[in-house]
DNA sequence: GGTAGGATGGGCT
DNA sequence: GCCCATCCTACCC
């Protein structure tokens, strides 16, 4: 049974779709919790007016436009936080949301955090949610997932899926574009 | 089964 | 002052 990998930085030095695409089945990981992505959204930048980065480099954005594999992590509606992994060659804009994970340790740590959460499926299926459930939080924003404690590991014996794809939810700009990926009959994306 | 409305704060014009 | 990459509750089929 081989060690679980961390992510390099190669990894996430790839266009943002790719790497995208390629964390569906990776493994999150924040101290004792962890769980299995399942959902994503790729945010490239350039002409993609509904990235963050598209209006340039701001003190929020500046951390999409830096090394890949880096936390940008920020605040939505005033209420939630929201996950996202930068991607791209240095210098170069663009960021994964992760949009659901399904969780495999710290499972009781996750319930206590998310009191409202009825069933299993419910404690990390949407950005906000399982941000609340790993614990994370702005004081995150910017850390390196190459080295942890928050990382992205691969999973020891990864099972075969498809990946669907769709367009991204909850957005208004460029709402048409197939950019949200997740991995086909999982119970534990944010809707089917 | 479904959805309308409110919470709540920071970023940007 | 307006706009959100959301979630929960209450209420209605």
């Amino acid at each position: 049974m081989p060690e679980p990998e961390t992510l390099s930085r190669l990894f996430y030095s790839r266009p943002t779709v790719e790497v995208a695409r390629d964390l569906l089945g990776m493994v999150l990981v924040h101290g004792e919790t962890a769980g299995i992505i399942v959902e994503t959204e790729a945010y490239p930048g350039g002409d993609d007016l509904a990235s963050h980065s598209a209006r340039g480099i701001t003190d929020r954005t500046r951390v999409i436009f830096g090394p890949p594999g880096h936390a940008y992590v920020y605040l939505i509606y005033g209420v939630y936080r929201c996950l996202n992994i930068v991607a791209e060659p240095d210098g170069q804009p663009g960021c994964v949301l992760i949009r659901a994970i399904e969780p495999t340790s710290g499972i009781e740590i996750m319930k206590r955090r998310r009191p409202a959460a009825k069933r299993a499926e419910s404690l990390t299926n949407g950005p906000g949610k399982l941000t609340l459930a790993l614990g994370i939080t702005r004081n995150h924003y910017g850390v390196d997932l190459t080295t942890g404690p928050l990382l992205v590991q691969h999973q020891p014996e990864p099972p075969r899926f498809e990946i669907e794809t769709t367009p991204r939810i909850g957005i208004t700009h460029c709402a048409d574009r197939p950019l949200r990926f997740l991995i086909k009959d999982n119970p534990f994306v944010s809707r089917g």
